[in-house]
DNA sequence: ATAATTTATAGCTGTTTAGCCATAAATTGA
DNA sequence: TCAATTTATGGCTAAACAGCTATAAATTAT
């Protein structure tokens, strides 16, 4: 269950996917790192501009994690499964 | 060799190892995407505001992607190899 | 040691964020 | 269909980024 991110966007459906799992609404997610209700939509929406710290609070609210690695020689296929 | 980053500091690791691993300078690998060297580096040095459509830039020129999924519960172990 | 390359800083500018707060719009439920 | 919850927007402010350009500091190579 782990998502190819290569854009603000695609990481706006990782984070909105996680978020819904856990049947959280965006100010119930932003109160534990005190993440604004509106930075939230923004960032759902895929605001280009999001900051690394930001983002890793609200990682962190979800129990995400992010992995960097070289990127993969993988199939297309594998990956858009999502 | 994937890297669980979980801040702008090890982000920064993560974007220095492979930029040198490429034999690339900042200038260079800046160059492919249009990233100013001075952004370069403060990146490098963990700069917390940095904005995702910069990082995925620099992520895009070094050949790296990045990977969003559920906390695992690994060992601590396994992770800090780095 | 000295030169050459690379990286860190700095100033200036325009743009954009995130925190607040409020509210409209959209979604979900009864 | 109406009410309640959730999400999207908007204004205001302080702070910070990134592009530019330049230069100091540090690292590497000869």
């Amino acid at each position: 269950m782990e998502q190819l991110v290569h854009s603000p966007k695609s990481l706006a459906s990782a984070i909105t996917r996680q978020r819904k799992a856990k049947k959280l609404s965006q100010t119930e997610a932003g109160s534990i790192f005190n993440i604004e209700q509106s930075t939230f939509s923004s960032i759902e929406n895929g605001a280009p501009g999001t900051r690394l710290e930001t983002l890793f609070r609200i990682l962190a609210a979800l129990d995400l994690e992010m992995v960097i690695r070289p990127k993969t020689v993988s199939t297309h296929k594998t990956e858009e499964s999502w």
